[in-house]
DNA sequence: ATGGTTTTGACAATCATTGTCATGTGAGTG
DNA sequence: CACTCACATGACAATGATTGTCAAAACCAT
């Protein structure tokens, strides 16, 4: 046994702090904010300043090692998803419950559509809303 | 000949200033915020506050007489589209610059997997970004 | 221990958007 | 035309998520 952990952040020294919030996005199962995720540390009674939580989801969002997305608002959540390749999410507006999704054929269409009208440098963002079973009551 | 014009927003009095937003809105064909579009409007030296932009802008988005999106960065982005009926966005990160999209396979595709997981209520949001042709330098 | 680098966090600053509310406007009435 | 009054406007304040600042703290390797 190495005792060897992952650290939260590739590049980034595993500090107490990074690894706590890392902690709470590996136990979450929805897209959280980070004022909710700051709570939630709070919660558990982890001392991590507010500044300190965005700038780790920040960092996660950027090394690839969780996703994020914007709300009709405006407001971005994250979670820690667990397929490693690109996909899109299926979310519910109440709870935040997601369900990861593949769709093989709309990457391919909207790469088209791009590159038919001579646009390059192509992204594209795609999520589906809605509520979910146990939110419905 | 009725002289009849069709009003800014339907159910709203077509005042000066709703006529004036509107106006910008048929003449621009770039997704704009709501501060560019007062800016256009301060240029064309219509005297419209910024409020009343920003309620304008909602009141033709949720009457759909307009579309929105949120950029990356969480502001809020409106354009006139042409299509009468629900499409999707190919737009230019640096410009702006839009072509209305169909993809009628991603609408069926996106309900179906809502309804496979027991999600109700679904909406999805889908845009494709890129750097168009005349952008590209 | 020591010096240099990284990280942290309390706090201030941004900035798009929304709330307030006193004032303006206009369609309808008589 | 004069009078209503509900709707509309806009200067200004307030909100709220996010980012910037910077001195203090934590790390790491000499
Ligand atoms: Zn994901
Ligand atoms: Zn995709
Ligand atoms: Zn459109
Ligand atoms: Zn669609």
């Amino acid at each position: 046994m190495t005792g060897e952990r992952k650290p939260p952040v590739a590049g980034l020294r595993p500090t107490r702090q990074r690894t706590a919030v890392a902690g709470v996005l590996e136990d979450l199962d929805a897209f959280r904010s980070a004022q909710q995720i700051h709570a939630e540390l709070v919660a558990r009674g982890e001392s991590v300043g507010l500044t300190t939580v965005y700038r780790t989801l920040q960092a996660l969002a950027e090394a690839g090692e969780i996703d994020s997305l914007l709300l009709d608002d405006g407001e971005a959540v994250y979670r820690r998803c667990r397929g490693e390749t690109h996909h899109h999410h299926l979310v519910c507006r109440q709870c935040g419950a997601t369900v990861e999704v593949d769709g093989p054929a709309v990457e391919r269409w909207a790469d088209r559509v791009a590159d038919a009208h001579g646009y390059d440098e192509v992204s594209h963002t795609l999520e589906i809303f809605g509520r979910c079973a146990a939110c419905r009551d």
